[in-house]
DNA sequence: GTGTGCACAAGTGGGAAAAAGTGGTTTCTA
DNA sequence: TAGAAACCACTTTTTCCCACTTGTGCACAC
């Protein structure tokens, strides 16, 4: 299962592509083959998502299922499944961003692309480093965080 | 068993013609030979929704059969039944949204097509993008969400 | 050990062909 | 007679491919 860390500043294009580092595209083409989705980041960031296409069919039949009289799981529909892209790189790599998902994260030309394990996030430049300044670290933590000594 | 993702933004014409997009087209071509059934969506957005006909005709006994004298009940079945209405597209992949449908979500020129799995919402544009702004994930959740890790 | 240059890989941009979307006109039907 | 359906023709967008530019790493020489 893929695992993929770090980050990577790149650039879209005019028409909305973007180029997949050399070295996460590695990483994808073993664990899917180049096949990716593409979708929107539930959590107050908005951010993008990039699973592997494995990763996300773990995935979307749990959001799916999820009861819809819930206006929580409602919006987690309407966003993860409501934006779900899949994508296949073109000859030289590169994906093109629908552009609903590029007005929803705000990307412009310059983004980041974050590793975090399993999947990645697609950052504009801008709200990721206002994010490293804004976030802080003194909110409740779950309890496996409590014990956890980096 | 069709799968819809994904969001399109569409334009109706002055006539209150609407083009499917040609990926989405596709996915009704096979799951119901492109009939389908539009009708009004029950919670407290005002959009539409799109079942392919076979998944409408799983759905549409469960509305009829609920006991009606709860006024959730009929409320539901005032809106789903009472809106439904079946169409098929023309020969460049059109349907015709009914006035009442139309003006009960508010359709405007712009809209959005956003896929649900099973399912397709139709927004309009200036709805859905106010939705996406006030909607947020601080509600209370399913026990079945608490537990995802996206 | 450091610097220079070469070669290959990665990233970028644009253009042409194909597909999708749009608007209008005519015909049919209620 | 008005509105909807079918049809047709035009315009715009998308997709795919090719060629160019930039960057990086390695080797060799100084």
């Amino acid at each position: 299962m893929g695992n993929f860390l770090g980050s990577h500043a790149i650039n879209m294009d005019a028409k909305g592509r973007l180029a997949i580092p050399a070295k996460v595209r590695e990483g994808l083409a073993q664990t899917c083959g180049g096949r990716i989705v593409l979708t929107a980041n539930a959590d107050e960031e908005r951010c993008l998502l990039v699973y592997p296409e494995p990763e996300w069919e773990v995935l979307r039949p749990k959001i799916e299922a999820l009861p819809n009289m819930y206006k929580s799981a409602r919006r987690l529909q309407r966003l993860l499944l409501g934006n779900a892209a899949p994508m296949e790189m073109d000859s030289a790599g590169r994906i093109l961003v629908p552009p609903t998902l590029r007005s929803y994260a705000h990307l412009e030309k310059k983004l980041m692309l974050i590793g975090q394990g399993k999947k990645l996030e697609l950052w504009s430049e801008e709200r990721w480093l206002a994010w490293l300044d804004e976030s802080s670290c003194d909110e409740d933590m779950p309890p496996e965080m409590e014990a956890l000594s980096l």
